[in-house]
DNA sequence: TGGTAACCTGACCAAACGGTCAAGAAGTTT
DNA sequence: AAACTTCTTGACCGTTTGGTCAGGTTACCA
């Protein structure tokens, strides 16, 4: 398949153990996403990933250090792919586009997101550094932008760390907890990708009119066919 | 302390079983939340709960069996603290009491939300059932409750599915992920009463203004001191 | 006061666990 | 092709796991 991500496809030094961690990683991911860290074993790991045990612990020394490799790699997929949000941004543009890649990373990489929220339903152990440092520090810096939108009369006031906890909240249910929404929509065990799609419009439908940015929907204020 | 909830508290037949079920199940649901059902291990479990081991599994006879009831349990007191919403409601009524009580469940029970989140995350292979019967049912009875309400103008048309979730969403992500709000509103491991109060507000302005129904929050309508 | 049912628990067990290791296979460099 | 590094893996080990059990203690009822 698409293996061939970027940087040293062919050969050179590492190229086995490139590969063969990143297997490792992977399979890692669902199984740790399916069981938790504590429920995770590493014989479940190495079958998944179609190598000896042995072999796993070859490349990572302990459980704990792949898991802590699986948590980093997540960590540095969500920065990569969520843009930023400044000052000089148009309220509806930026929260509706990071809105948006939210949703499409809980389409995307669903166990990477069961895997983060496995940690912190456990009191986030081995994240709390993280959360209390480069987290805290990413959203003390988005407090101002949003008072700024709210000083400036672009957005009505809202308190603007729980608007980003609810934002992340509702963004994130469509991935931890896939199989409620796919139960109750009966879809069975996963959500069509038709339904991220629903679920980015209705999130974004919520939080603007939230801020006062009604978007005017699909025509007719209130009321509809039935 | 208040171990005296109600219904036969003094003597009777089944006195200490029904004490000591409790105790364990209590327990049981702690170390569930924290851990995860196959992190869980029994001898956590009895030595929270002050009791050896195979005192547990005089009463439970497998970890699976302890697992469903503290589940059932679960599903039993949400079901007991939840009113219904009916199409005679007020929509600003009827979604404010269930939003304010569902924060309230977050603060008050956050380890049985924990528990169930765990058993959601993965796929819910205990609760399938209950997700597409009883729910589903659930839900589909709500859903016109609030179509009527879209037809009758009364709130803006918005996805009654979608609606549920985002609300469960917001609710529930400060019990799940009460280490993430915490560490990053700086409160360290946990959220104070008040963060609860807060939250619960934000919830309702956030769904109220979706829906249409603004409450004129503090007086002004944007723009606020600086 | 005696008998019976409910409750308690230290000691134990097979299975599964995370992790180690030595010995060999495969790849690389000179 | 020799010398060396990296990779592979079956077998193994000490510990922890869920669960059992026999034999005792306590509570209840006649």
């Amino acid at each position: 398949m698409n293996e061939c991500t970027a940087e040293t496809t062919d050969n050179s030094p590492g190229r086995i153990r490139q590969l063969n961690e990143a297997r490792i990683m992977q399979a890692a991911e669902q199984v740790f996403a399916d069981a938790g860290f504590r429920g995770a074993t590493t014989a479940a790991i190495a079958e998944r990933a179609g190598l000896p045990k042995a072999n796993v612990h070859y490349y990572f020394r302990t459980k704990s250090e792949l898991y802590r490799a699986v948590l980093d790699n997540i960590l540095k997929l969500w920065l990569d792919a969520l843009h930023d949000i400044t000052a000089d941004d148009d309220p509806r543009e930026a929260l509706t586009h990071y809105i948006e890649a939210k949703v499409e990373l809980s389409r995307s990489q669903p166990e990477a997101s069961r895997v983060f929220a496995n940690e912190l339903i456990r009191g986030a152990p081995r994240l709390k550094r993280y959360l209390s440092n480069e987290l805290r520090d990413w959203i003390d810096a988005r407090v101002p932008v949003i008072q700024a939108w709210i000083a400036q009369g672009k957005i009505a006031p809202i308190d603007p760390y729980f608007l980003f906890f609810n934002i992340w909240a509702m963004t994130q249910t469509y991935a931890d907890f896939q199989s409620q929404c796919a139960a109750v929509l009966g879809r069975g065990d996963k959500l069509k990708p038709e339904d991220y799609d629903r679920a980015s419009a209705e999130i974004v439908t919520t939080v603007m009119r939230a801020l006062g940015l009604e978007t005017a929907p699909t025509g007719a204020r209130h009321g509809g066919d039935d």
